[in-house]
RNA sequence: GGGCGCUUAGCUCAGUUGGUUAGAGCAGCUGGCUUACAACCAGCAGGUCACAGGUUCGAGUCCUGUAGCGCCCA
């Protein structure tokens, strides 16, 4: 082995050096393994490639490379894969803003079609067709963003293994598993009342709901009771759903509406008879007690209508606009036809909010309203990523069970290690608080059909109850495209031919399976089940609630077991003033110059020092001491190398064995204790702790192990009064042998964090990759010492003295003492002490006087005593030399 | 309204099952160009562990309550 060390080690240039070296040589290639145990696989979220790259992203992703690289060194075969997630609605939302265009299923394919370079004024219609391919492109663009920031932050990830959500095989494993659960009965389709953003104009799942405060008003509005016409005044947000009330409802313990339960009214405006009901849900505080139902106002009024029995009069469309009515007609009747006509003509075809003001005015106008509209804010619900309140409108969807799965997947939460445990709660609570299934069917064009079709009876009405559905080895199949079996092209939309479902799948739907799909469920049996469960799903807790708990879901349902054995969930990443980032706030703090400005090692220390489930702010300060770790890391490397390796007139022959000096024993004592601690911490998937322990060792084995062997280390070669006798000669080769030791097992502890710089060293003096070496152990020291003995004096034997733990802090803690007189005296370090006295117990003194000679060396100590006192630690007093007189 | 987490030095954070005098880094101050590193080194100073009770020989740590902050769910 040769040893190149450079005279000037600097980070420059690392990175890139690095990175083509790795790729060449396939250094993180996956290593098929057969049996499982010696198999560590990790499900790596697959971002959103259309969201933008934030500093999130490097504190979560190092965190599991930081494992993903401790367990290959353990010896792992790590199966480390990563995915795009090119699904769904922000795909297709930065595809509208970035070429200016937007979807209109209705036009046919223009194969000629060219899209704008920068997007105009008015968006471009475009076919699905169009519109698709776009997605397809652009995703590409931003993957390759993506795979440029994780390449340069140093993941060690297979690229071989990429995947994407919207992929052929994607399609296959996700449209697989929803035939599957079809044979299974978990998964059903109905006509059912569905929450509903009118401006994506899709079906939204409780995943996705968020409450909001909103400003609203309180309408207070009469009501006309059959027998005589007397009014009854319900208060109401949504006076424009009038026309659609199916009942009124209060509370059966209610005092003052007891008498009208089963008794109708009539409503304002338009004359329909409504019946008075009780219920338990009607709050007798909330307005005037008793309320409007409506089909539909809120879930509230959903859970009404099925559990009261009510009518259904749909009036809000999936546009948002009030539909036409036909009034007089079945199920639109009304004491006065005319007036409802003309009424609703005022708000017939008109957006939500038109119709609520223009209802108001007649309210007003004809003397419904008892008085002026109160202004009050009230909680709604909103699609997380929509900007109007969500309506509920009734449609066709697939929906798989979850309400009958709740126990079970409570049970399989507590068999999940969570790291931290108590982002188990979020899951718990989450699963208590579903209350419907999961909706998965949605009404958009950039993401995987719902592979069925629906026959047509002769009158061209769809039998849903029976769908058509393909085998299995067709898939992937787009029913808008592809043709059922048995039919032809022809019969498509014919009475007595077929229709195919419009809708695509729910994101999570595909994201949910990725277990599935980066173990490749469906090609090989032998490679799943060596990979499945998964050993490592880490992520964010933002989404606890949707990929962790929907990945269970899916699991549970095809596998009956977890789909891995520990997640680690990861806390946000706060702006450096500790605020949430957010676009609007404008402080969402990007990664790329921060990684050109600090360099990769930096910023994944920075990263490494967050734990798991805490909030951790973007800190300059904290990189910049990851990277003054990285410069350290290459100068005290060099230095030890540079000693260890280091040819002069100095003639070192060893015996046939070495011996370790007491001092040098100790050190390696004590890294022994360091290796396990962090070793344990690993395991515990604490990397902040292991990289504390790590760095508390490096930086006290500089600044005083370092300093107290140097020159025992470069052997006393010149100068008369110290030609080296033999002890001094086994001392100095003592010390080049721990040096090299300590250093190789250092920089394969410090090689999860900071793989480029550690690299970097290790190449000095190594042929092979550090991380491809194997993780520390205490019993690798003995290996260790054996290796650089070899390596530079030609003998293997190596004999550890007794290893006293607590020599070296004794050690240190004297020349400690000593730098302090030297300090309070205000003289340099390098100032000569004449005389040192040590005082102290017996035992201290004996134990110090194994490393006194090392300390006189670093003390620049000319002569020494000791003095026995009976005192509790030992002190020093000290005879400076004088200061040279100018 | 319910739940979870946090509150320790000016700042950012450690602090294992309760056990000497509560630690580290950054910032600050005082020194030092010491031939690995001035992107460095040495030394110093800095804390009523949010507050109030309780358990205990002993509480930063366990229990109860209060306040503030953050997040999740209604």
């Amino acid at each position: 082995m040769s040893y190149s060390v450079p005279d000037k080690p600097s980070l420059d240039g690392l990175e890139e050096k690095w990175l083509q070296k790795w790729q060449e040589s396939g250094t993180y290639r996956y290593r098929n393994g057969t049996e499982r145990d010696v198999i560590y696989s990790i499900d790596t979220p697959p971002p959103t490639v259309s969201g933008s790259l934030h500093i999130g992203h490097v504190f979560s992703y190092t965190h599991t490379d930081v494992i993903a690289r401790y367990k290959r060194m353990k010896g792992f075969s790590v199966f480390y894969p990563i995915g795009w997630d090119d699904n769904g609605v922000p795909t297709e939302r930065r595809v509208q803003n970035y070429y200016g265009v937007r979807c209109d299923p209705s036009l046919a394919y223009d194969p000629e079609f060219k899209s704008p370079t920068a997007p105009g004024k008015d968006q471009i219609p475009i076919s699905r067709k169009n519109f698709i391919e776009l997605c397809i492109t652009l995703t590409a663009e931003d993957e390759k963003a993506f795979e440029a920031l994780w390449r340069h932050l140093g993941l060690s990830v297979d690229w071989d293994l990429t995947y994407t959500t919207v992929g052929p095989y994607a399609q296959r494993v996700s449209q697989a598993a929803f035939l599957k659960l079809i044979d299974k009965g978990q998964i059903y389709s109905s006509e059912a009342p569905t929450l509903w953003d009118v401006d994506f104009g899709t079906a939204v799942s409780q995943a996705e709901l968020e409450d909001r405060e909103i400003e609203g008003s309180f309408h207070k509005v009469r009501f006309y009771k059959e027998q005589d016409n007397s009014e009854i005044v319900i208060e109401t947000t949504r006076p424009e759903l009038i026309p659609a009330v199916v009942a009124l409802v209060a509370n059966p313990k209610d005092e003052r509406y007891k008498p009208l339960f089963g008794t109708s009214v009539y409503s304002p405006l338009f004359g329909v008879k409504v019946p008075v009901i009780a219920h338990e849900l009607a709050d007798p505080e909330k307005g005037s007690g008793i309320a409007m139902v409506c089909t539909f106002g809120d879930l509230t009024d959903v859970t009404w209508w099925k559990e009261l029995d009510l009518d259904l009069r749909l009036i809000v469309g999936r546009d948002g606009r009030l539909l036409d009515q036909e009034w007089g007609s079945k199920g639109w009747e009304s004491r006065d036809v005319e007036l409802a006509k003309s009424n609703y003509a005022h708000v017939a075809g008109k957006p939500i909010r038109r119709a609520r003001e223009a209802m108001v005015a007649l309210l007003d106008e004809q003397g419904h309203l008892v008085e002026p509209p109160r202004k009050i804010t009230h909680s709604v619900k909103f699609y997380e990523k929509g900007e109007k309140p969500l309506e509920v409108v009734a449609s066709r969807q697939w929906f798989i069970r979850t309400l009958d799965h709740k126990e079970k997947l409570i049970a399989l939460g507590r068999r999940l290690n969570w790291v931290p445990p108590y982002m188990r709660v979020r899951y718990e609570t989450w699963v208590e608080g579903l209350n419907t299934d999961w909706n998965v069917s949605r009404q958009r064009f950039f993401g995987i059909p719902i592979p069925v079709w629906y026959r047509l009876d002769s009158r061209g009405e769809a039998d849903y109850a029976d769908p058509i559905l393909p085998s299995l080895a067709q898939l992937p199949v787009d029913p808008s495209q592809d043709i059922p079996p048995g039919y032809s092209e022809a019969q498509r939309n014919q009475p007595g031919g077929f229709i195919s479902d419009p809708d695509v799948m729910d994101t999570w739907a595909t994201s949910s399976l990725t277990p599935q799909i980066a173990t490749g469920w469906l090609d090989s049996e032998a490679k799943f089940q060596s990979l499945f469960p998964m050993d490592l799903r880490p992520q964010g807790q933002d989404i606890i609630r949707t990929w962790l708990f929907y990945t269970v879901l899916r699991s549970a349902l095809e596998h009956d077991q977890l789909p891995w054995k520990n997640t680690v969930i990861s806390g946000f990443v706060l702006d450096p003033e500790r605020k949430k980032m957010s676009k609007s706030k404008g402080n969402v703090v990007t990664p790329m110059p921060l990684l050109e400005k600090h360099g990769a090692d930096a910023l994944r220390y920075w990263a490494a020092s967050g734990r798991p489930g805490v909030d951790t702010a973007a800190d300059d300060g904290q990189m910049k001491i990851g990277r003054r770790m990285a410069i350290k890391l290459l100068n005290a490397s060099k230095f030890a190398i540079g000693i260890a390796s280091s040819t002069g007139t100095l003639k070192l022959e060893p015996e046939n064995a070495i011996s370790l000096t007491p001092l040098d024993a100790s050190m390696f004592a004590r890294l022994s204790g360091v290796i396990e601690e962090a070793t344990a911490a690993l395991d515990a998937y604490d990397h902040t702790r292991a990289l504390e322990i790590c760095e508390r060792f490096f930086w006290d084995f500089c600044d005083n192990y370092l300093e107290l062997v140097k020159l025992r280390a470069y052997g006393r070669e010149s100068g008369p009064e110290t030609q080296a006798g033999p002890e001094q000669t086994q001392g100095t080769i003592s010390a080049r042998v721990s040096l090299l030791s300590a250093v190789r097992i250092m920089l394969r502890l410090f090689a999860p964090f900071l793989p480029f710089v550690t690299e970097e060293v290790w190449s000095w003096f190594n042929d092979d990759s550090v991380h491809l070496s194997s993780w520390p152990s205490t019993y690798s020291i003995e290996t260790e010492l054996r290796r650089s003995a070899s390596e530079l004096f030609g003998v293997e034997d190596v004999s550890p003295a007794s290893a006293d733990p607590g020599l070296l802090e004794s050690v240190s803690d004297a020349l400690a003492s000593i730098r302090k007189l030297k300090s309070e005296a205000k003289r340099s370090m390098k100032t000569g002490v004449e005389h040192l006295e040590l005082r102290g117990q017996k035992t201290d003194l004996d134990r110090l006087a194994l490393g006194l000679s090392d300390l006189c060396d670093a003390g620049v100590v000319a002569h020494c005593t000791v003095k026995e006192l009976p005192l509790e630690k030992i002190e020093v007093a000290a005879t400076l030399e004088p200061e040279p007189t100018l």
